[in-house]
DNA sequence: CGATTTTTTGAATCATATCAACGTACGTGG
DNA sequence: CCACGTACGTTGATATGATTCAAAAAATCG
């Protein structure tokens, strides 16, 4: 049993005993050293992974040759590739530990049964998919409505302990600018 | 009945003729002229609309009075703000027609009881979070990572017709910046 | 047709990127 | 446990692309 999981899922919906026993039971556990890849580019992503521990990103290679960050995945997230899971196309990105992770693996194949057998999981993942989508359309937002140091001084204020626990480079490129200018905007803050 | 809606649902599960008709006994018909409002800011969402004909567009007023179009809804989409709905907090953006159109209403609170009585439903609103999601984190990808003049141009090629039917300055809001810019990249290119 | 909305054009300005070099920290193997 | 190498962060000078403001031109609508 995995009480991080339940919890979480607990805060949307309610899974009987024997439903959780039921998810549990298709959830593997992965340890993940720092820096160590979970998904590549080229290949096929097979499923989904909850954050216990940990944090993760999701990025693309663009083709300035630069890594663009497109998400973080940090305790209680899910995280994975929706776009080659639900195209079945070979991932075009990478997901990748910024610190030693443990993540619960839930893959597709398993996904689909529990969905048909438990309707209040895919309950959950709609609440989560909606979460995200809502997640992700304020930050379409923000990056049209404010200047890179606005969302900057706007993400440190939220999310203060975050900024500890990755590199500046990847909160710049989060944000959307380059590293240089990230430490610029430090250096005038003081 | 409303077979645009039915054949949508179609393409990514099933539903019995029963179930299609508990589904269609709760929907609401809005013909809509052009430039009317569904959801203003300050005032509550309700629920999720889908639009058979026509196109709305979301938006809100960013601090230096402009709109911000976060989103269009053409046909087969739906579109709503979700994060009001799921905050149950006063709207902060408004959604207006483009066109003349035709939208089915389901309100929030129909909505939660059919997903009790139908889970398929409930699997096809996950699907569409989740295709919704994906989208806008796609966008997020060109933002960092295209020119403004690139994203025209991928735009204009993915959605040539589309052009055709919404103003230019509203474009320029959804592409992200501003129509004078976009009236020079229009004649820049010939 | 007149009134309003939308698009175009020009010139000046500003924010951020780029390139390049130098500092600093960090962890890995000897 | 220290030293070296790589990864990460800082700083300065210059370049560039998009914005702003203002006004005119064109298109749309009742």
């Amino acid at each position: 049993m995995y009480p991080e999981l339940l919890t979480h899922i607990k805060k949307y919906t309610s899974l009987t005993p024997a439903e959780e026993q039921l998810l549990c039971e298709k959830l593997e556990l992965k340890k993940l050293k720092k820096k160590e890849f979970v998904l590549e580019a080229g290949k096929y992503c097979h499923g989904n992974y909850f954050v216990v521990k940990g944090c993760l990103r999701l990025y693309f290679v663009n083709n300035k040759l630069n890594e663009q960050i497109i998400q973080f995945g940090i305790e209680n997230w899910w995280i994975t590739d929706y776009d080659g899971l639900m195209s079945k196309q070979p991932s075009t990105c990478y997901i990748q530990t910024v610190e030693p992770s443990e993540v619960l693996f839930l893959s597709e194949k398993d996904q689909a049964i529990l969905f048909e057998q438990i309707p209040h999981l895919e309950s959950y993942f709609r609440i989560m998919m909606q979460k995200a989508y809502v997640a992700s359309q304020r930050r379409i937002g923000f990056i049209f409505n404010q200047t890179e140091e606005e969302r900057y001084r706007h993400f440190s204020s939220r999310f203060p302990e975050f900024m500890q626990r990755v590199p500046q480079y990847m909160l710049a490129s989060y944000l959307g600018f380059t590293p240089q200018f990230l430490s610029r905007l430090r250096a005038k803050k003081i």
